[in-house]
DNA sequence: CCTCACAACGCGATATATCGTGTTATCTTT
DNA sequence: AAAGATAACACGATATATCGCGTTGTGAGG
């Protein structure tokens, strides 16, 4: 669905300059590269064990096996390479940049949230409904302990939709001061306030 | 963090039940309780494997090769522990669909604010892609504008945080209750008023 | 009966590897 | 130089396995 990070050949040349700063082994140059990218971007152990099996094969790096890890070290033709086509690397790095960025915005708009989180409910929609089916089939379960449970759930989905809605309207409000530049720091600290007093309140009200 | 979806000694029988259905490799038995569960819940790889172990150390499946899938087969012994339990199995399955109604209703519960908050994302994804684009090819906006609006920003980011650690806060607790069955009527009122109070709290001390 | 050490368990994180798909670069043939 | 085949590549999905943490169940000793 979404365009490659890496372009045609970069995250070859990239790996090599990891490799190059010291050995490591795949898992942790997954990690290496997730950091870099800030958390946003966090490359596919199917991306990344392909492409140093190959290096291994081009007699850039070496393989060692360590107990259930593998090391990469880069060899002396892996540091050749890496040498004739240092002016590709800096390329390379504003490219990454770049996408890591357009991710990043991605992400801050919520739009993957909201999209997940949209299937998963169609998906519990339609077990509802074969559910609801088998209910209405089946005898009458009742004791008391049994109707304390469903009526906690029930008031347990009453309270979530309260607090949802609340959510909703408050973020509502926030982005629309944001957006004409209103939106002052002493404002945030008065807003952690009042969440911090409604949430005692809350429980006291529940009796601690 | 969340509570174990099988309690308990839940998912040994679970496995037991699946592949007394047929022969199955262990992916396959993530994919099948992925499906059961509406796509709300699937099962870790460090989950199934260990568990898949230990019934073959027990005898009461057996493993076999294929490739690079291993393939599990239900033994006499196991069936034979499946017939000798059966009604706890009956147990498992209510215990395991309350399970998957909990999930899916958080994700439910959720996703009206997200479908609501998607169509502002969007709305103000766009309005800020014309402004950068604005920005890099127009005349230089006033600084001190921007600045109030980078600001107002990165506040919108530090309050939507705060409200979401409220919000998890808050569902930790309830849920809590729940299940417990001492989530009362009476409760949801409260937090409602609660919630209101901040509400008008925040919004008086934004001055309006 | 109780408690408290110990085992068993569920689970996310760690770790590795292959396969199939769609895209991009390169070679070949004209 | 253009076009068409082909190789290389990035990536998600498939597939397996171990480790350590926190919780739960259990049995032995008081």
């Amino acid at each position: 669905m979404n365009p490659p990070v890496f372009s045609h050949g970069s995250l070859r040349l990239y790996l090599l300059s990891l490799l190059a700063e010291g050995a490591k082994h795949g898992y942790e140059l997954i990690q290496a590269i997730e950091q870099r990218f800030g958390g946003t971007y966090s490359p596919s152990a199917g991306t990344i064990y392909p492409r140093l099996s190959k290096l291994e094969e081009e007699g850039l790096v070496t393989k060692t096996a360590d107990g259930r890890k593998t090391v990469y070290e880069i060899t002396d033709a892996g540091r050749a390479e890496l040498g004739r086509r240092e002016s590709e690397l800096a390329d390379i790095e504003a490219e990454v940049t770049d996408s890591v960025r357009r991710l990043a915005d991605e992400v801050r708009s919520g739009v993957n949230a909201a999209l997940k989180s949209l299937r998963a409910d169609l998906a519990s929609a339609a077990r509802e409904s074969k559910e609801h089916a088998r209910f209405t089939a089946g005898p009458a379960p009742a004791s008391s302990d049994l109707d304390a449970l469903a009526a906690s759930r029930f008031a347990l989905r009453e309270a979530e939709l309260a607090i949802n809605e609340f959510r909703s309207a408050l973020r509502g409000e926030l982005r629309d001061l944001a957006q004409r530049g209103k939106l002052a720091d002493s404002a945030v600290t008065g807003l952690r306030t009042a969440l911090d007093r409604a949430r005692r309140e809350f429980q006291d009200a529940l009796g601690r």
